[in-house]
RNA sequence: GGCCCCGUCGUCUAGCGGCCUAGGACGCCGCCCUCUCAAGGCGGUAACGCCGGUUCAAAUCCGGUCGGGGCUACCA
């Protein structure tokens, strides 16, 4: 048997980093089996789908690298993987069901519905609604021939039990006498979730369903109507679902919970897909780092944990990092440049492209963000503000202009320009002065870059330029006497 | 309320009856390196929710309890 997984948002919201880890994990095991990793839609939700929702989806798919083999822009047997293309077949299974006794036209209120459920709860059994206000079926026949508005209910058997071995948790078991007999047509004719998503599974031959565990106490609900359509079951796996830092179900209040969000700020996708990949699973020994292909040899789908995870961005951030360090320093300017060029509101001619090039390799060992690069290398490509901060705490300090003034003159005389070069004469302005490098050369920082935190202060003079450094330390030197 | 799921350092996890005086990673703290900030090196901090039981032996098995989460819609 071939393995065949699917994932299946519904464009009701930008992709999470909650949906990108199902993504992943069901990419993981197809790709571990030679299965195939189907998108599908899952857009019966009309009034909150949107175009944009759908767009973000792929490209945040995308962008992680999580490529699928058939659905959505992908093609394949089926005519649509979008459900709402394929209303026609909901309706038909309804129908079917109905014909077979397996479902019924419904007729209940809200109003009844809703006293049946408090009641039922106050007296503590189980609201859910097992069909006793409908009427029999010619009745209930014989008002929908006549144009009253109905819904379509699943007719749970009952007394009765389901029971299925969940790949991630185990045996579990749901008495019918708590599974309601659930709507699977709206009375606007529309297929429910359950309907839709459970045809879709049939219809697609899938064989695992690989989702967050919000949908293991519908489970029992879709296994009844795979089974009343005599289709074979799938295997089920019910992901835990990742909480916010305050151990609650991840919200946007947590900060970012947006595929798009990371990307925006300067993550790499191989980060954001190890660190996802971790969260709720492990290779088995001591490994942090794995690559895509580290994962597909070694994913196990049994061995996923069955915790909440927290999403924490802590570690997420220092593994950024590891992964912009490993980066080829070619590749760390492509990905910076146009960040850099953004934060200029111009672009970068090829002297600077170059002078880009040259501190990058210093920049890029002290960056977790691709985002934090732009402030910190602006200052080699335009006029300086001083932050202000770092002024107060470096220039009124004592020996701070003899310093400023000293690297302006050594460094005016220095005669082959080089990073070599400019050390030498700064260690000899030091010598002179007889002050320590720490106390020395913030100063120069400050003049130079406009803070107290920049890349390596050789490297930065010595792609500046002679003539801007001069200019610079000269111009600090006017503000601080 | 009912049903279902879950419970090892602050966080992600390893552990599947003796290898555990519980391992790794992030974070945090200290030291070293050092022109700032990082990075790096070294060291440290810190957990089996609780109570019973089974067993020669339990983080590992069982029961209970407490805590967290999910579902309980003509949302998905």
């Amino acid at each position: 048997m071939t393995v065949r997984v699917r994932f299946a948002p519904s464009p009701t919201g930008y992709l999470h980093v909650g949906g990108g880890r199902t993504a992943l994990y069901n990419y993981l095991f197809a790709r571990g089996q030679g299965g195939t990793f189907i998108l599908r839609s899952d857009d019966t939700d009309e009034a909150r789908s949107t175009e944009e929702f759908r767009a973000d989806i792929l490209d945040g798919l995308r962008w992680l690298g999580l490529e699928w083999d058939e659905g959505i822009e992908a093609g394949g047997p089926m005519e649509s993987y979008r459900q709402s293309e394929r209303l026609r077949r909901y309706q038909d299974v309804a129908a079917q069901l109905v014909a077979s006794g397996r479902a019924y036209y419904s007729f209940a209120t809200p109003d009844q519905l809703d006293e049946f459920r408090k009641e039922a709860q106050a007296e503590g059994r189980s609201p859910a609604y097992d069909g006793r206000f409908e009427p029999d079926p010619a009745e209930a026949a014989a008002r929908v021939a006549a144009g009253e508005p109905a819904t379509v209910r699943f007719a749970v058997p009952r007394p009765g039990e389901t029971s299925f071995e969940d790949v991630v948790r185990g045996t579990v078991t749901f008495d019918h006498v708590q599974v309601d007999d659930f709507v699977i047509l709206r009375s606007n004719g529309t297929p429910t979730y359950h309907l839709a998503s459970t045809v879709d599974d049939v219809d697609f031959g899938i064989t695992h369903v690989v989702r967050g565990e919000d949908l293991l106490s519908s489970t029992p609900k879709h296994i009844l109507l795979t089974e009343a359509m005599e289709a074979e079951r799938a295997t089920y796996a019910h992901l835990s679902l990742l909480m916010g830092p305050d151990g609650k179900k991840l919200s946007k209040r947590h900060g970012h919970t947006a595929i798009k969000a990371y990307r925006e700020e300067g993550y790499l996708p191989e980060a954001v897909l190890n660190y996802l990949a971790l969260l709720g699973w492990s290779p088995g020994d001591d490994d942090t780092l794995i690559a895509v292909d580290g994962m597909i040899d070694r994913f196990d789908l049994s061995t996923v944990s069955k915790n909440p995870a927290i999403f924490d961005t802590d570690k997420l951030q220092w593994m950024n990092g590891v992964y912009i360090r490993e980066m080829p320093s070619e590749a760390f300017v492509v990905a910076v440049q146009p960040g850099v060029e953004e934060h200029l509101g111009r672009s970068l001619d090829d002297e600077e492209v170059a002078t880009l090039a040259e501190i990058a390799p210093l920049v890029q060992e002290r960056t977790k963000l691709l985002t934090e690069v732009p402030p910190q290398v602006a200052f080699l490509f335009a006029d300086i503000e001083y932050d202000e901060n770092s002024w107060d705490k470096v220039m009124t300090k004592e020996g701070a202009a003899a310093a400023v003034a000293g690297a302006a003159e050594w460094l005016s005389d220095v005669d082959y320009w080089s990073i070599e070069a400019v050390e030498t004469a700064l260690r000899a302005m030091l010598e002179e002065l007889e002050m320590s490098a720490r106390k020395g050369f913030q100063p120069l920082r400050v003049a130079i870059s406009g803070s107290s935190v920049s890349p390596p202060l050789f490297e930065s003079i010595a792609a500046l330029g002679r003539e801007e450094s001069v200019a610079r330390l000269g111009r600090a030197l006017e503000l601080m006497t």
